[in-house]
DNA sequence: TAAGATTGTGGGTAGTTGTGGGTAATATCC
DNA sequence: GGATATTACCCACAACTACCCACAATCTTA
């Protein structure tokens, strides 16, 4: 069964190794269409996790990035904090893929790491940072939240 | 007799097996248009079953997430929570779909469980987890009742 | 009512997937 | 320029998953 190319759904538990490789699941490997050539793009995430883009989707980021004017200094900030972590990443014989020191440190990840789907991207997560974002999160405020689950869900 | 396509009605009394396995009933899958090429979304249901889509219908939903920007938090909560526990499964040649462990603790779902039609997707549910919380919601709000009457009839 | 077809349930096997480590090529530094 | 550290590529194994077959119970049809 083939899913929608470039979309990514569902959660596993991995483990990143001493060399700083994750495995990539094999779903999402099989999902990734050939022109990404078997690469990523990993980058910081705005939550305090690893945000994994097909190469083609970031290449769609960039452009955008670079229409955003200079002259506005939030845009130049965004544009700085965006770019300056991210990296490619082409996945292994085996699947894997290699995270920056900075970025490992960034998502304050251990051995046990959970990768989850999130349609348009991945996100590499420490599961103990993720319960505690997660609950934060749903704090601010649960009527936004009802609001778009009405919207979205069928 | 065929019924109206990826409509499901009715409610069946299967076994969930040592490998996760449970039978859609053959009706649905008699219902379920050849464009799903035999394949169903589970998920995480809003009560605690699981909620299983068509795929095509999934990909509705699928289609909706992409579209929430990652710069909101609360978007980024929703698509976490929505996509997390998501994953396709087809049907074998025996016409069992196979439910990851953490949709089955989460719908706390034992040897007996009980499918039910629920028009455009199926519910699984454990039998005791449905009485109890049929019960609650029955007891919470009986003049809801009298506002969807307004809006179905039957 | 009997024969045939279909449906639900259980289990075995071969191929795939995740994980660890080794070696050679490349880069870095004194 | 040579020693050391780093990176990229390859191999091996264990656990798991997907696929297949078998059988019994139920339903259909003649």
């Amino acid at each position: 069964m083939t899913l929608t190319n470039n979309t990514f759904i569902g959660e596993y538990a991995y483990s990143l190794d001493s060399k700083g490789r994750v495995n990539v699941p094999a779903k999402f490997r099989q999902s990734l269409s050939d022109d990404n050539e078997g690469t990523f793009v990993i980058a910081r995430g705005m939550d305090p996790c690893i945000w994994v883009y097909p190469l083609i989707q970031w290449q769609e980021i960039e452009s955008n990035l670079r229409n955003l004017s200079s002259l506005s200094k939030i845009n130049r900030t965004f544009v700085r904090n965006t770019a300056r972590y991210a990296s490619p990443s082409t996945y292994d014989k085996q699947g894997r893929i290699i995270l920056t020191p900075s970025l490992i440190d960034y998502a304050g990840l251990d051995k046990d790491v959970l990768i989850i789907g999130m349609v348009n991207k991945i996100e590499i997560w420490d599961p103990g940072r993720l319960n505690t974002t997660d609950q934060q999160n749903m704090e601010i405020d649960p009527a936004a939240y009802d609001e778009l689950a009405d919207k979205i869900i069928l």
